[in-house]
RNA sequence: GGCGAAUUAGCUCAGUGGUUAGAGCAGCGGAAUCAUAAUCCGUUGGUCCGGGGUUCAAAUCCCUGAUUCGCCA
């Protein structure tokens, strides 16, 4: 095979918070993929960077009383540590705050302007006065448009849902300063996105050459539109001073927004390495370049990626990418990590619980198959898969067999006619066992495939030595060469499993080399036809002795990690909740306005989901003297079987409405801000259906 | 509201028109004692989300509904 000169990307995490679990799925699939390649002798680096820039960071540093130098600087470490400490190895690691980034970011840009891709235009924007600083869309709070419920941010509302601009917002303040913001007009430059030169180039590329996952290539037509559609819009790339960041050449007090450099933080980190041991950058980035380059991403970044990322390359004159590979996102037990449950576990702290990286790496492995399906990782499962897999299976095979090689054979394998004799064994028994198949799954991330034909094998493996049981040879001095002849081959089927799984298990891997007495073990590769004996150690090699590899996950182990991840409600975050949550007290009213309320106990005897309708079931209510059809917008916090029986309380008087879906002949008391806040009410026991609440 | 994806055994997942739907784990019964209680054999377990259709044949294709998750408005 001819030798492939591969750059590779993971996407760059932001200098403004920990890496977490679910970062790990992405640097884990990158790292094992990389790995893979050089194994099979491939040219290959891989880079990343600290995503240094934009508003959060400034005010972080800020608040922390220090520069941003300082901060990305500080984060910078956290991250390589956090990284080195699960085994993801980087060619180099660098920041996008760096002179290389800061050329490549004013060379595209000076590219893109000279091609007549950039304008200039007045927008007008929520301004702080306070603070003298324009606000980005999560820095402005204030009450929904719609739903009026209090401190929503300035894109979208977390109660109804809202999507609006901040300035839509009513009553908003600023949550730098508290200070209530100003309509202020400036200029902003805009990368022309929607020129027909970006757009056809883009429905192009987007389509061709795999450069895309099929789902991915289909959302990527979705926000494209159909040909003549113009749905793109020109993307605005710079951000007012003060902003922490590259100043844009020839604009003074603007900056390049963040997500400009984040990808050329790619290349600035890729330069940087070139530099330090003498790489062509050119013949990776060239425009007609046959080296590939891949970025592997998140699904949520798919449009920077997919749409800006090229079509900026494209115009400047620069190679696109060879392929975008797009994963989906980590959930803890099927559900959205949670600080209150403890399934927001960060890299440290999986590490400073003295967890093993290695059963992480394995069991995203194991789950990881190339498309953009969310992943689990399921606790109680994970524990199951790696304990079974990796020390009942894998490690299992050496254990089982070293002793008597190392007690009765001085650590010597078989040699001479008895290896002759294994090799048949081997072909005979494994003729199925062809590394291509398991080659294929790496090379297509489908890493769950490949787990799962590698761990076929350590089964068939752990069966075979079951069947010729050398613990009852070794009873029988006579044979001794039979027992030798076992032994070795179940180090040698351990040898090629140690070879399919280096990838996943680096360190664990290592050691498997010293107890080998090998030295870096490589991809098995065999020609077409020759036999899979051709893998094996040579004759009569020598092995040291078997000092176990790996433990087990003990169970209490990730009760304790879960229980360190998890954070109660800070006492400023309650506070905040509150406020959210108790309305103030409306107007005062007479006891005969009250008394207009004709409120009955009702029994709710039937209750199903409505067809589409997205927030409302329907409700029968039996209230004693008749039924009445009512729909209850509480879909999102109930299901209708667990209503179905309970007793609650009606608006009876209330007027009819007439809905999309039928008519709704009064209304459910129900408590609570929305989604799954919502409760219904219930009469204390003793209650019966009909009875006048007052 | 529009578009898309997903839904298969208790759990995690294979299986894109072809025997009676599979694997690993868990469970149950047994064997074994080389191995860190690891391993091996046997076995229980399924409305393939529901309903309808196409077909000689459907988990698989089509329509429809439910649920979950995305993206867009």
């Amino acid at each position: 095979m001819s030798n492939r000169k591969i750059l590779v990307t993971s996407a760059l995490p932001y200098a403004n918070g920990s890496i977490h679990l679910g970062h790990l799925v992405e640097y884990i699939q990158t790292d094992i993929w990389v790995r893979f390649q050089k194994m099979r002798g491939h040219d290959i680096y891989y880079v990343c960077a600290d995503d240094t820039h934009g508003t959060p960071i400034m005010l972080r540093a800020e608040k922390e009383g220090i520069t941003p130098d300082a901060l990305i600087a500080r984060v910078h470490d956290e991250h390589l540590g956090d990284f080195t400490g699960f085994h993801i190895h980087f060619d180099n690691y660098y920041s996008t705050h760096s002179d290389e980034t800061r050329h490549f970011s004013e060379d595209i840009y000076r590219k893109l302007k000279a091609a007549g891709l950039i304008t200039v235009r007045a927008i007008e924007q929520l301004y702080d006065p306070e603070k003298q600083m324009f606000l980005p869309d999560r820095y402005v709070k204030g009450e929904c448009p719609k739903c009026a419920a209090k401190d929503q941010y300035g894109d979208a509302c977390e109660v109804c849902g809202a999507a609006y601009a901040p300035t839509d917002l009513k009553n908003p303040y600023s949550s730098v300063s508290g200070a209530v913001p100003v309509k202020k007009s400036s200029e902003h430059y805009f990368f022309n996105l929607s020129d027909d030169r970006c757009v056809d180039f883009l429905r192009r590329w987007t389509r061709e050459a795999n450069h895309l996952q099929p789902e991915a290539a289909n959302k990527m037509h979705e926000w494209l539109g159909e040909t003549g559609e113009n749905k793109l819009s020109d993307w605005d790339i710079s951000r007012d001073a003060p902003y922490f960041g590259f100043e844009i050449p020839d604009a003074p007090g603007k900056y390049f927004y963040v997500w400009l450099d984040a990808p050329i933080g790619y290349m600035g980190s890729f330069k940087h390495l070139c530099i330090r041991e003498n790489i062509d950058f050119d013949a990776y980035w060239h425009k007609n370049t046959e080296t590939e380059l891949y970025h592997f991403i998140g699904k949520d970044i798919l449009y920077f990626h997919a749409l800006f990322w090229p079509a900026m390359l494209e115009n400047a004159g620069y190679r696109t990418p060879t392929q975008i590979f797009a994963h989906g996102f980590l959930t803890v037990n099927g559900e959205k990590m949670s600080k209150s449950r403890g399934t927001f576990i960060t890299a440290e702290s999986y590490l400073k619980q003295g967890l093993n990286p290695e059963w992480l790496r394995y069991y995203y492995a194991a789950k990881l198959n190339g498309t953009m399906e969310d992943i689990d990782l399921n606790l109680d499962d994970f524990v199951a898969r790696v304990n079974s897999d990796l020390v009942g299976k894998f490690v299992n095979i050496a254990s089982r067999c070293a002793g008597f090689i190392t007690k009765r054979f001085n650590g010597k394998l078989v040699d001479g006619d008895d290896y002759q004799a294994l090799r048949e064994m081997v072909d005979e028994r494994f003729a199925n066992w062809r590394p291509d198949v398991i080659e294929k799954a790496f090379e297509e991330r489908d890493f769950a495939q490949a787990v799962r034909q590698i761990m076929k094998f350590a089964d068939e493996a752990n069966e075979m030595i079951h069947e010729m049981a050398p613990w009852e040879i070794a009873k029988d001095a006579d044979k001794n060469a039979q027992l030798q002849r076992i032994c070795s081959l179940g180090i040698q089927l351990f040898y090629l499993l140690a070879r399919y799984l280096k990838p996943i298990l680096p360190d664990t891997i290592r050691q498997v080399e010293k107890f080998l007495n090998r030295d870096a073990l490589t991809w098995p590769q065999l020609a077409a036809g020759e036999p899979v004996s051709q893998l094996l150690l040579p004759a009569g090699h020598a092995i040291n002795a078997y000092q176990h590899l790996l433990t087990r996950i003990d169970s209490q182990q990730i009760e304790a990690l879960v229980a360190a991840n998890k954070q109660s409600l800070s006492p400023e975050q309650a506070g905040s909740t509150q406020q959210t949550t108790i309305a103030p007290i409306a107007e005062t009213i007479t006891i005969d306005d009250f008394s207009k309320i004709d409120l009955r106990v009702a029994k709710i005897i039937q209750a199903e989901h409505v067809a589409g309708a997205e927030k409302l079931l329907k409700l029968t209510l039996d209230i004693g003297s008749e039924q009445r059809t009512v729909f209850a917008g509480i879909k999102s916090a109930y299901d209708p079987e667990q209503l179905k029986g309970c007793l609650t309380v009606m608006v009876a008087n209330l007027a009819p409405r007439k809905m999309k879906f039928g008519l709704s002949e009064g209304m459910v008391l129900a408590a609570g801000s929305g989604g799954k806040e919502l409760f219904i009410l219930n009469p204390d026991d003793g209650a019966k259906p009909g009875m006048k609440v007052k």
